[in-house]
DNA sequence: CTGAATCCGATCAGATACTG
DNA sequence: CAGTATCTGATCGGATTCAG
């Protein structure tokens, strides 16, 4: 059963690893966290997002919206006004997504230590090429 | 406590922002996922994964070794033997990539209807537009 | 306010050639 | 076998401008 499961990693273009490419890009994960809690309207969504530019989030959402993630909602009214809401199975996905941070929030120092180590080595090593 | 978790999607520059960069990059996912059955050699890591270039694989894997999360261990023979292993650490993420791989495998029929019917609606849209 | 469209520099990644 | 180095086309993404 575990085989079946993770078949699909030897092929590239499988259904599976387009929408891992999907999810894993850098803005949704926040996005789908930041909806999670409640729904918001564009410019809130780029005020809470540090960094990300007008283009990047419209195409972010445009993504979302079109995997099924998040519900686009426009208000006749103006000025314009577009709630972003996350669907059902956006929920879903959140889940899993919170476990991947909440791994990582607690495995960084580990890794951190592990870059200053990596690093210290690379270094002694080109010292010792370097004055043979 | 919730609050806490979240905290950090805000913050472009924060730590966990680094490392979930890192380990959503495309073939690092496909690397722990293979290294987790058993330890493999470069060339059996190229060919399992399907569409990776040796270039690709080999930053790849650097990258995971200086996070701690990929251990590589040169055999001084000839030819050349190296094998990649995952670590502890690397193991305790394999958990964490699983879930959000059975997710996707649950979901992606669910995602691919969502794809259909937001192609549709566009293209309707688009008829309406250009024929008024 | 919420976008779409365009330009353009920076980065990425594949192909190729070379090495121990 | 297991890389490194280099070149180059492709892609990404930020800044800017315009529009409903």
């Amino acid at each position: 059963m575990d085989d079946d499961v993770w078949q699909w990693d030897t092929r590239a273009d499988c259904e599976v690893r387009q929408i891992l490419d999907r999810i894993a890009d850098k803005w949704s994960l926040l996005v789908i966290a930041l909806l999670e809690r409640r729904t918001m309207r564009f410019t809130e969504l780029r005020r809470e997002i540090d960094g990300v530019s007008q283009r990047m989030l419209t195409v972010t959402l445009r993504h979302l919206e079109r995997d099924g993630l998040v519900e686009r909602t426009v208000h006749p009214v103006v000025p314009p006004r577009v709630d972003y809401a996350l669907t059902p199975l956006g929920a879903t996905l959140h889940e899993v997504i919170k476990s991947l941070v909440v791994w990582t929030e607690e495995h960084q120092n580990h890794i951190a230590v592990a870059r200053s180590a990596y690093d210290a080595r690379i270094a002694a090593e080109e010292r010792l090429l370097g004055a043979p």
